[in-house]
DNA sequence: TACCGATAATCAGTGTGCTGTCAATCGGGG
DNA sequence: CCCCGATTGACAGCACACTGATTATCGGTA
């Protein structure tokens, strides 16, 4: 009998599903989704860049990423500019808004993560850290 | 800044994303998702419940639960029983074929997650497990 | 018995991930 | 300069998750 209770895989799908609830409830009064909020945390470090790209940076597909980019778009945090050495392309930009939301939604991340994370000490947190990173590859 | 690629919330979706990737190109086969498998598993502890209590030990929506077993159906793994004592229920049971897989899909399931968890030292798994149930709650 | 709130399941709609297909465009070779 | 393979993004279709509304039924009470 498999012990579907106590299987990493199982216990990853739930907790990955507790913290995408708990972060969704937070960014609801803006509109925003978990999966939103994180192509905008690129787009602040870095924006200018084609869809293909972004799939890459975020490991996101791209017809997903397509989406996504629909939807921030219509947000009017975002806007799809024309590559003039490429006119397959477009280069996604933040808008004036876009930008004004970083430092409020980063507050607000960082709250929820906290929240998200209460269970554990600091030092559970940063092993959680470095193994998810070997995990992730 | 937000350190986006450094967030636990960031590396638990990718980590999570590259697991259900890898159990779903096994499964493919079957015609089955990571998430028929887990309902599945469930099924073969305890089986003849209504779709109310499976959503309520898997912890999936009540909606959801009603669309894979739809598919499960389909696939001819499940059937849905009346309930003689409450005409709105059904019972959910494993028909013939559902039973048989049990072994096949256990061993796996079992090869997958060890592939999965490669990156890791047994130690490190046990840490993991202990921590992920810490934050399902 | 007739009604009423609670409950089981469905349906509709939105967001997301993935596959596969397609049109437009790019870049390089003949 | 034209053709071909590669690339960019769009769109359709399937699998979920979740919200909210709806239908049928249940159980208890007036």
């Amino acid at each position: 009998m498999y012990d579907i209770e106590n299987s990493i895989g199982f216990l990853l799908a739930k907790v990955y599903q507790r913290g995408f609830g708990l972060f969704k409830e937070q960014l609801d009064s803006y509109g925003l989704t978990p999966k939103q909020f994180s192509l905008l945390a690129f787009l602040w470090i870095e924006d200018d860049l084609s869809q293909t790209s972004l799939s890459h940076k975020t490991q996101v597909d791209r017809t997903t990423i397509g989406g996504l980019i629909d939807r921030l778009e219509k947000l009017g945090l975002v806007k799809r500019l024309p590559t003039p050495e490429d006119r397959r392309a477009y280069r996604i930009c933040l808008t004036e808004r876009g930008r004004e939301l970083e430092k409020e939604l980063c507050g607000l991340a960082a709250r929820v993560t906290e929240k998200f994370l209460s269970p554990l000490t600091a030092e559970e947190q940063t092993v959680l850290r470095s193994t998810l990173k070997k995990l992730r590859q």
